[in-house]
RNA sequence: GGAGGGGUUCCCGAGCGGUCAAAGGGAACAGACUGUAAAUCUGUCGGCUCUGCCUUCGAAGGUUCGAAUCCUUCCCCCUCCA
């Protein structure tokens, strides 16, 4: 029982309440394990991969994941406050969102210990006078103890009604499931409180409540989000993930073993004392960048990135595959620098371009740039364009 | 229904008749450094046929030699009172 609650607990934030999760676990069956998504959005990231990972360590205990897709809250809204308004999406969006969500979280989940439901299920038969029976289930005063409710009604800042439903409803999916144990982020604890109070309204064991700390973005400050345009994809190519795993600072590297790594807690214990006694933590973050390049494309893969990643930084390399993209010059005396890098795309503006060339960020072949004003000849042989070490384009420039 | 506050360049936010392509911060990008796309420092950060020109400060008009700054109308956001 200790090895199981430990192995529950990892890298969580808190869990409520402990001795009633005891109690659930000596029953001997599947418990019935909820964790909720919203329905748009479906490009998972990292951040969403905490919570993944610990739904799946459920799944590993034998225990059952409800996976649960708010298509009818949805509608509602983030009631975090920030966007204010959503399009409300169609049937088929949905449906097609639940698809996406399912290819890309079953490359964490088990597909067959997972059900995957919709909320609308239940609310499209609860009716109005169900919402006003639910409704009052609630006060205002409870709401408001709502942190960010609270604030918001301090600061004097609007608070519209339904986004008082949203937590209700919420709530109301585990009535509805008979949730046994609830995942959420750290920043739904709340809500998932609210699902124990209407269970217990319905006459049910309430709940468990277990909150996973919200995974920082590559930035170091605010929460992984697509929006931000801090976040890693599970999707995204092997070299792009390694590459953006390489770019967090040395300090976040280890909040990220922590959250997402599958390694043991000695073997995290015993990184930390390596780098502590002078190892380079540029090693144990490309560790890191490894096992989860690993996890998501494959060993072989993984393996590839990391070389690609060590020639292009370390070694300065030029990637070998460049496709030619053959520019048009008005005369005989070529096309100016400026004007290619914008027409292959490299920069958005030839403005932009004049000013890295001026600040000796743009090599020709290898050679950096000096002049605004150098120009591409016409020719048969093509020129690689490089700006910085990450862009480049291999040119050729033939008279029209 | 009434009173008031506000919309500035990717974001936050100063400016309140000329010296404003617009302070400051953030983000981003480049350079230096580095066994890292880490940290740190420096620079850049509307566009162009680039020592000059053109287009921006919610929208449209107007006043003025000159407007982000003043006036008019309109659109949008927010707060308070009822």
């Amino acid at each position: 029982m200790d090895s199981v609650l430990r192995h529950i607990r990892r890298g969580s934030e808190e869990l409520l309440i402990e001795a009633e999760l005891v109690e659930k676990l000596k029953e001997n069956r599947p418990l019935r394990v909820k964790a909720g998504f919203d329905p748009t959005a479906p490009d998972l990231h990292l951040g969403h991969t905490v919570l993944l990972n610990k739904l799946r360590h459920f799944q590993e205990l034998g225990h059952e994941v409800f996976f649960l897709i708010g298509d009818f809250t949805g509608m509602i809204g983030d009631p975090s406050g920030k966007n204010a308004t959503r399009p409300p999406l169609s049937r088929e969006q949905i449906q097609e969102n639940a698809r996406t969500y399912q290819e890309q979280v079953f490359k964490i989940l088990d597909a067959e210990k997972t059900r995957v439901v919709l909320n609308s299920a239940w609310f499209d038969t609860l009716g109005a006078a169900g919402m006003i029976r639910l409704a009052a289930r609630h006060t205002v005063a409870r709401m408001l103890e709502r942190d960010d409710f609270a604030k918001r009604y301090g600061k004097g800042q609007p608070i519209a009604i339904h986004e008082f439903l949203y937590p209700l409803c919420q709530g109301y999916d585990s009535v509805a499931l008979k949730a046994d144990v609830e995942l959420g982020g750290t920043d739904q604890k709340f809500n998932l409180l609210v699902g124990r109070e209407l269970q217990k309204h319905e006459g049910l064991s309430p709940q468990c409540v277990l909150t996973m700390p919200l995974l920082v973005g590559l930035d170091g400050v605010n929460k992984m989000s697509k929006s931000l345009g801090n976040y890693v994809g599970i999707d995204e190519p092997p070299e792009e993930m390694f590459g953006k795993l390489m770019s967090i600072s040395d300090t976040l590297m280890w909040r990220y073993y922590e959250l997402l790594s599958f390694r043991s807690e000695a073997e995290l214990a015993a990184l930390r004392r390596s780098v502590e006694e002078g190892a380079n933590p540029r090693g144990v973050k490309a560790a890191l960048a490894r096992e989860l390049v690993a996890r998501f494309h494959g060993q072989t893969a993984s393996a590839r990135a990391e070389e690609t990643f060590a020639a292009r930084f370390r070694e300065g390399q030029i990637p070998d595959d460049l496709p030619e993209i053959a520019l048009a010059a008005e005369g005989a005396d070529g096309l100016s620098v400026a004007q290619a890098l914008k027409q292959a795309g490299l920069v958005p503006s030839t403005s932009e371009a004049i000013r890295l060339i001026r600040q000796g960020g743009v090599k020709a072949d290898g050679e950096k740039i000096t002049e605004p004003q150098g120009r591409l000849p016409v020719g048969e042989k093509s020129v690689i364009l490089q700006i910085g070490k990450r862009r480049f384009a291999r040119i050729r420039v033939f008279v029209r």
